[in-house]
DNA sequence: AAAACTCATGTCATCGATGACATAGTTGCT
DNA sequence: AGCAACTATGTCATCGATGACATGAGTTTT
């Protein structure tokens, strides 16, 4: 590898020159300028980043911990904070946190080793405590999920608001057996989405019936099973409203093997091919990207102006995305 | 940030004493050891990766560049890589290469700089040659696609066997009139894919119709534009191969839109919810997350082994998995 | 013409961890 | 006892780039 010495004895100047060349000094000369250039072009110099980096103590890097990055939600915020990354020339080192809570804080803790200028974490345990110490080393930005134990930046979607519309439109649709599918009440998300369904069925007057509240599934498959333990119901659902997208790609699937796509289904999160299913499916759409876009760049501004003030909670508002998948009977089969 | 020399100073030793205690050298006495990692908890002590790295010249990670991340194909690819790698301590970082080939030198050298120890690509522009001058500082591996003007080891789906199975399957099940979508040739990929269809027309004495050729559409929405004009054609097709996945993500929206889920479709890479579309759509599946492994896999293997001879051409086999796209319009209905 | 000032370039130290080597103290063996 | 062998620990240099400061040559000022 070519070092800035190895172009400077190249040139016959000191490696300082090099590294002025280098960084655009002004205080040097056109003659030597081209000299080195020359060299560096003979050499085929390359800045070593870990040097520079090193000696700044930062790596130009954001940290991205989120549940799985092959997730299409995910996959997409990560591409939002990669665009608004490369603005600033950072790089983003990406890491699958996995359905284990208990592996989160060792898995976090082997990113931030590396010097990383900024983490945007998606949690899946339920405590961030174990980040406190690093708050003062680097801002730390949560995203779809708010951080337990700990204050810090978060970026969420407005779940109990988009749960609320979501269920209010099933009931806007004549359905009053509204049942939930979604996986644990330990997470963040999920329990305001609860909340949410459950406002919303308050508020019409209806009643919480227990046995529609099928939580804690751990992934598609399993909401796919419980959603047909739920049809098998004496007293079974008319509506079903799936807290998060990767289970509606589970339920929608369990509904239409059932031949019983006159169960009206309402996902929180597009997914891919919701407007082309049949019958297509009704989401709260939270644009991923976008979220991806504001955390890093609020990583961004915290960097620039690390004593500056900022919005610590910001919601993102989602929007109900209307497709076939609520209509009445009636007015499926008659489209 | 606490240094090792921080530790040091508390524990009443020097650094390299720490360093060993850090490393777990045997030439410590155990009292000597206590003292050092009390200090450590005391002060909370974390290493300086880039410290370490820097000294080493490497960095543990692996860059990856593909043309998005967010696609799901790629996604997945990069789950893939990430799981293997973490169990080697290596990091990932990602880059998105967009649709940009003259942009793919550039990312690819600022991601590079980084003295990543691996490289694996899914390039797009039409010319590694500029990864030449790296290749003996790190291992790159190319997935997906076959590297232009560079000797690299690659690990690509078998394009032309599954190009061939697929337009073979259309023919089998009566089809004449095949069309091709896709993008460019340019793309390795994509001429093999062609190739292969091309071959199976030949295999069954067809005749070759240049109109039923419909490449170079740039996204998915530019596919489901050709689509329409295809089946628009005097002579229309009755069924169509698109060649690769993300395509397959608007050509079905457009024939349902046009209500002509009567042309069969068979799509090179399976995607969310092919298997509950209506008619479920035939794929050749590529098995994504194999990919990254093996791809991971063979970069940890050469970082042991430098000297060591390996495959370059690696093939990985595809499989068809039937669903409804491509049965007759009478068995389908009759359904 | 001497003092003051510019400007190009160089020298040295530094960032944190760790190899190479040094040193002082201990144990073991004849 | 005397010397080798070993052990615990320390000192120093190093990785590559770059800030702080130094130097020396040339230019301007009075």
């Amino acid at each position: 590898m070519t070092t800035m010495q190895d172009v400077a004895t190249r040139a016959g100047v000191s490696a300082k020159t090099v590294s002025r060349v280098f960084n655009d000094d002004p205080h040097v000369t056109e003659d030597t300028r081209e000299r080195v250039q020359a060299a560096m072009r003979e050499l085929k110099y390359v800045p070593n980043m870990l040097a520079r980096t090193f000696r700044e103590g930062k790596s130009a890097v954001i940290g991205i911990a989120v549940p799985d990055v092959a997730d299409p939600f995910f996959a997409a915020v990560t591409k939002g904070i990669e665009l608004a990354a490369r603005e600033h020339d950072m790089a983003i080192v990406v890491t699958s946190l996995g359905d284990n809570p208990s592996l989160e804080q060792s898995i976090i803790e082997t990113t931030v080793r590396r010097q990383i200028d900024g983490l945007i974490i998606a949690p899946i345990a339920a405590d961030q405590s174990y980040l406190l110490r690093w708050q003062d080393s680097f801002p730390i930005v949560f995203i779809d999920r708010i951080p337990t134990k700990l204050n810090a930046d978060y970026f969420v979607e407005d779940d109990f608001g988009g749960a609320f519309e979501a269920t209010q439109h099933l009931i806007a649709h004549g359905h009053r057996r509204i049942a939930i599918v979604g996986d644990s009440t330990d997470v963040p998300t999920t329990r305001l989405r609860l909340e949410g369904y459950r406002a919303a069925l308050d508020d019409a007057g209806l009643k919480k019936d227990e046995e529609l509240i099928a939580l804690g599934s751990r992934d598609a498959d399993a909401a796919a099973q419980i959603c047909k333990t739920l049809l098998a119901l004496p007293d079974a659902p008319t509506a079903i409203f799936s807290s998060n997208a990767r289970f509606s790609t589970g339920v929608f699937p369990a509904l239409q093997a059932l031949n019983r796509t006159d169960i009206a289904l309402i996902s929180f999160g597009d997914f891919p091919m919701a407007d082309v299913l049949q019958p297509s499916v009704s989401v709260i759409d939270q644009n991923p990207r976008q979220v991806g876009r504001v955390a890093a760049e609020r990583i961004l501004a915290r960097i620039a102006a690390p004593t500056k003030r900022f919005r610590r909670k910001n919601v993102i508002p989602v929007k109900l995305i209307e497709r076939q998948s609520c209509q009445s009977v009636g007015a499926l089969s008659a489209s």
